[in-house]
Order: C-alpha cells, then sequence, then structure tokens
DNA sequence: ACAATTTACGACAACGTTTGCACTACATTA
DNA sequence: TAATGTAGTGCAAACGTTGTCGTAAATTGT
C-alpha cells in the first residue's frame, strides 16, 4: 500500500534509478528532472523505507546506548536520565536515532549488544560505565565495532571514551572539605568494580595524603549508588567513637540517603556532618540543606559521546591517534552541605 | 565479511531457505539436519540480519516513545525517566527493542514520527502526554499506525491509551485537605493546553463544590511542571489578602518550588501551607518535609503502554471495543506536608 | 503392489533500495 | 571528419531474508 520508489518512477515516466539519484542529489541529474520528482514524490507522500535503504548501504543511521547491568535500579538515577538527554540531542541533530537496550544480566546484555551490532540493527554503539573487565568491550573491540564508552577502561588503552578526570574530582571536593577545616573524613564509595568508584576513591586518598591527614580503614565504606547505601554508611559512621565530620560520598543519591538518615536521628547538616558529593543531579539543589557537588557535566558527556562515536562511524579510520580519551571538565559547586567551618580542635 | 545465510547454507549443504527454517522452527525441517544446521550456525557465528529481515516481513520489532515538544525541559523531571523505564523493561521482555525520539518543535516532531513510522523503523508508537489539539495523534490515527497514548486525548474516542484517572486523582488529594480542615484550599495547574491538567483542576473542582467551599478565581494559578511555577505561586499566593491555608499542586516539582520559596520566607509547613501533590516521584519523599502526593504508578503505566502497544501491533484487529482505555490505580500517599489539622476558625 | 498422501527439501521470486555499467545524444577537440 | 568527452538516464545485479510452489523420496492405505 504504502508508495515506494518505483511507484514514483512509474508516475514520473522515469526509472528507479532516476528517483533514487534525485533523493541523494546525484550531480548528473537534470534540474528539470530532479524538479520533476520531487513534486511528485511529494504529491504522493513518498517517505524512504529505511530498511531497503539499510540493507543496500549496510548503515542504519542509529546508535544504541547500552544501559549497565542492573538497569532498573540505576535507572531512577537521575544520572542516566542527563545522559540520554545529551545522547539524544545530539545524535537527533546528528540525523541519528538511538536505541535504548539493556539486559538482565550480563548475559543477556552481550546477547543484545551482539543482536544489535552483528544484526546491523545500529551502527554503533555508547558504553555507560565500566567495569574492570567487560565482556560487551571485548566483544565491541574484537569485532570493530565503531562504540564509545563513557568512562574509562583500564585494560583497553586505545578504545574511544568520554570521561571526567574522576581523580582529580574527587581531589577536588575532598580538599574542599579539607580547607573548611575538617581533618576527619570519611569515604562512602560505590562498587569496587567500577571504575569510577576507584578513581574517585583514589582521588580522596591522594587529597588525604597530600594534607598529612589520616586515613582510617574504618571511614571508608563502599556501597551502590544508591540512597540505601547513603543510609546504611550514615548510620554505621556516626556509631563510630571517632566518627569524622565531614564526607564525600561517590553519588548524589548517597547523599540523600545520608541525608534522609541524619535528618530522622536529628543531626545537623553540615554542622554535625558535612557533604559533599558527585554528579550534581538537578535534585541535589533542592534538597534541605542543598548538597555541594561536583559537577560533571553529564548531559555534555553524553553529547560529547554521541558526537564523537558518529565521528567516528562515518570516518571509521581516523584514528587521530591524538585523541582517543575526550576528558570532560568537572566543577565543584558549593552548597549549604558543606558550607560550615569546622573549628580544628 | 559477516556471515549470512547462504554462507551457514553453503557449509552444510543445504539450501538458504532450509536454513532460514531451521530458524524459525519450521514444522516440516527434519531433526537431523535442523541439529547439523544450527551447528554450523554457532561455528560461523551467524547472526540475522535484521534489516533483510524486516524489509520482507514487513515488522522491526522495536517501538519508538515520542517525546513531547519541548522535552529538554521534561526531561529534567524524573518522570520521564520512571516512564521510560518501564518501557523498556517490559518492551525488552516482549523482544522488542526501543526507539527515542524528539524532536525540537511541533514540525520536526512530526517529521520524525512520519519517517520512524512511514519509513517502517518502528511498529508503532507511544506518545508521552497529549495536547488537546495534536498533530502528531491525527497522522497517527489517519495513517492507522499501531500507537497508544499515555494519557487522553478528549478528540479521539476510541484510541488505545493508558492513564490515570486524573480527576478522582485531584479529588482525593482536595478531599484529603479539606478532611484535615482545610477550606481556603488553592490550586497551581500545568498548562491549560494538557489535558492532564484540566483533568487535575477539574478533581480539585468537584471536591470543593461536593464539600460547599468557597472557590476563589485567585486561588487557582496555571504554570508549567516546574519548579520556578511553584515559586512564582508560592509567593503569589503568600501575599493575597485571604490566603489559602492548604494546596494542590499539579506535579511534585511544583511543590519543591513552592516550598523552596516557604523556606526562604521561614514559613512553616505543613502549619502555615499544607501541599499535596501529584506523581510521587522518588524525591517527595526526601525534601524537607517530606510531600505528601498522589502516587500515580509511572513505572506501571509505562509498561503498561509498551504492554498494550505491542499487544496491538501483534493483534491489529483485536478491537475488544470495550478495552481501548487502561485506567493505572492512583494512590495517595500522605506525608508530612500535609499532617496537620487546621483549625476551623 | 500401486495409488495417494506426507515429509523434507530446493528453486525462485519477492521486499525497496543503491550503484556500477552501458547507452544515447549532443558538444567539444584535434 | 573522426575521435573523444560529457551530461542524463536506464538496466540489472546486488543486499540478506522469507515464503510460495514444486518435486523427489518416504510412508501409508487398500
Amino acid at each position: 500500500m504504502t508508495v515506494t520508489i518505483k511507484d514514483v518512477a512509474k508516475k514520473a515516466g522515469v526509472s528507479p534509478s532516476t528517483v533514487s539519484r534525485v533523493l541523494s542529489n546525484h550531480p548528473r541529474i537534470s534540474l528539470e528532472t530532479s524538479r520533476k520528482v520531487k513534486i511528485i514524490m511529494e504529491e504522493m507522500g513518498y517517505t524512504p523505507n529505511m530498511m531497503a535503504k539499510s540493507l543496500v548501504s549496510k548503515t542504519t543511521n542509529s546508535i544504541c546506548i547500552i544501559l549497565p547491568k542492573p538497569a532498573e535500579e540505576l535507572f531512577s538515577n537521575l544520572f542516566f536520565m542527563e545522559l540520554i538527554r545529551g545522547i539524544v540531542t545530539q545524535a537527533s541533530r546528528s540525523g541519528y536515532d538511538v536505541l535504548i537496550s539493556s539486559g538482565a544480566n550480563e548475559k543477556e546484555e552481550l546477547e543484545a549488544v551482539s543482536r544489535l551490532l552483528k544484526g546491523r540493527r545500529v551502527d554503533g554503539a555508547i558504553l555507560l560505565y565500566s567495569r574492570k573487565d567487560d565482556a560487551v568491550i571485548e566483544f565491541l573491540e574484537t569485532g570493530g565495532y565503531p562504540f564509545v564508552l563513557i568512562g574509562r577502561s583500564d585494560r583497553y588503552e586505545n578504545i574511544l571514551s568520554v570521561d571526567n578526570d574522576n581523580v582529580m574530582a574527587a581531589y577536588d571536593a575532598t580538599n574542599h572539605l579539607i580547607t573548611m577545616g575538617h581533618e576527619r573524613i570519611g569515604f562512602v564509595s560505590g562498587p569496587s568494580e567500577l571504575i569510577v568508584s576507584r578513581d574517585r576513591l583514589e582521588g580522596y586518598r591522594k587529597a588525604m595524603e597530600s594534607n598529612g591527614l589520616e586515613m582510617r580503614p574504618e571511614w571508608i565504606v563502599e556501597g551502590e549508588f544508591l540512597q540505601d547505601s547513603g543510609y546504611r554508611a550514615m548510620s554505621f559512621f556516626m556509631n563510630l567513637p571517632n566518627r569524622p565530620t565531614a564526607l564525600v560520598a561517590v553519588d548524589d543519591m548517597v547523599s540523600f540517603g545520608v541525608l534522609r538518615g541524619l535528618t530522622e536521628l536529628k543531626y545537623k547538616v553540615p554542622e554535625d556532618l558535612a557533604i559533599v558529593s558527585f554528579n550534581n543531579i538537578p535534585l541535589s539543589q533542592l534538597s534541605s540543606p542543598p548538597i555541594s557537588s561536583i559537577d560533571i557535566g553529564i548531559y555534555h558527556l553524553g553529547y560529547t559521546a554521541s558526537q564523537v562515536l558518529i565521528q567516528s562511524i562515518k570516518n571509521p579510520n581516523n584514528h587521530d591517534g591524538y585523541t582517543n580519551r575526550f576528558v570532560i571538565p568537572h566543577r565543584l559547586i558549593i552548597r549549604e552541605s558543606s558550607m560550615y567551618s569546622a573549628s580544628k580542635k
């Protein structure tokens, strides 16, 4: 029922090839025919069939976002929404469609990626986060598929990636607290298999060390990027005999959990515990008190990732050599949760 | 380079058709050949080419989500993340991929939809929200494309839609405040071209009326689903000579704005102004005080929409007649922001 | 034991594009 | 004038599937 290139051709009294060439602005088509055909296309309401196009061109003009394993949980983090927004916006501007994919477990995830890339449903992929060891990266890398990683991998050196300098960011966050006079500073980390967790932990360590501050093992707890982890970490910290006066949390959601707990126990923020965390999701400024956060430019991260990916799809062998890794700048946003000068005892 | 059905066929010593039939578990294939072919497929790492498949089957096993016009803003609302999560989860379970699409303006939006549906890149669409008059709905309806609306349309009666009973929800919210002893109740609405705004306003009206309470025009203000609107509404209300003691806000984000303003002015919630709003986004329980909200089951809304759409794609003429409209139940979550019995003066 | 049916498979034509090649008019050049 | 070039178009073969139809061989019924 739908009108095809042949229908247009017939009505215009030309061959299908000509219509196709009109469509792609082939130089060797006379202005006259071009105009005529275009009018007929308009009249008949012709829309190119993407499937047929893709079949022959071996390209789909779409990319996919691979969400990490426990997508359900992670989805609840506004972080991903921002990222997706950046990706979709840029991709849309470049004429690409965006497909969202996730699997219940790593095996399913790999299957999905394989189906999408090998099955030529998409031209490339954007990976969010990265574990130390990632089967999906392995697959994409050995398959030679275009992809970019949001985050970084320490196994593969030459893959395209867009990331923050998380070590430096954590250094800055910690240093800010130190500047405010804090000496006993705790750290709530994310899953240790995530590189971002380890990078931020390292930045915290560096800042503590270079300021000659003591680092107690019990001041570092590992959790998830979720509220609950913050809640638990909070109750752990507050029961410590020599508890921290400030803490750095790996994600704003964690801070919210901490905040909730402290409020329940009638503690004051930042007087009883100062907080700085990461990502600066829109809600950070809405909590009470608003929490200080490292703005890592999430939207920008997504936008750039999409740009880099599409660029690499269009120009696969443009391996500049220099620029495989794109670093998005971060910025410390100081809010009430850390605006209290601890008195040095 | 990639291995096709023909390569497998050649290696297995059978015809391409046979391989295809093995793939689709055709009954008339001997167990022996089936096994042999399957082994070879595995060996050669065969993955079906979705484009070719789609071309002949005229079906893509994917759906798209059409985000409303000002996607940028709306994206910042956790609401959409929840919705997308529900959609992606269900679609993924049904073996469908999800494509996200949005346009900068209504024209672009329509172009995108047309390209996706007419170009056969997706099998159906999920529309979020609905304006009173919607060109996209018009297009989908007249084109006979499968789609479901999250929200409702008052122009088209017989389209598939998944929605809450927003009138009833607003009635419940308002009634809750009345039960708490409030008599002067304000309402912060959303854009009046959104049906959801009007439905909720109507519910508010009904509740006020059936309780014989006065409704002043200045107690109803129109804004966006954004914090700022709440902030502005708040300062408007609080400067009224005969100001409301409670208010119903059309979205939690609006409440946050109200809250922020009240806090700045040292007003107490709920003592000076009680608040109830809609959507119950995860943050509602994190603000201080936590705000009472109507949980509309956002995830469920998305999940159901996907289910209904895919069902209608697979079975286009299963027009039950009864069940075009799916209503997701709502639930009033009472939190601190409304837990104060106003003394009847 | 012979027709009738069933089983298991192959040939081939779609699906709607793109694209290399060939062909026809002319126009240009030597 | 003949050779060469070029602009504009058509033909036909791909791209990787699916599905209809046909047909041997195997099975069944009588």
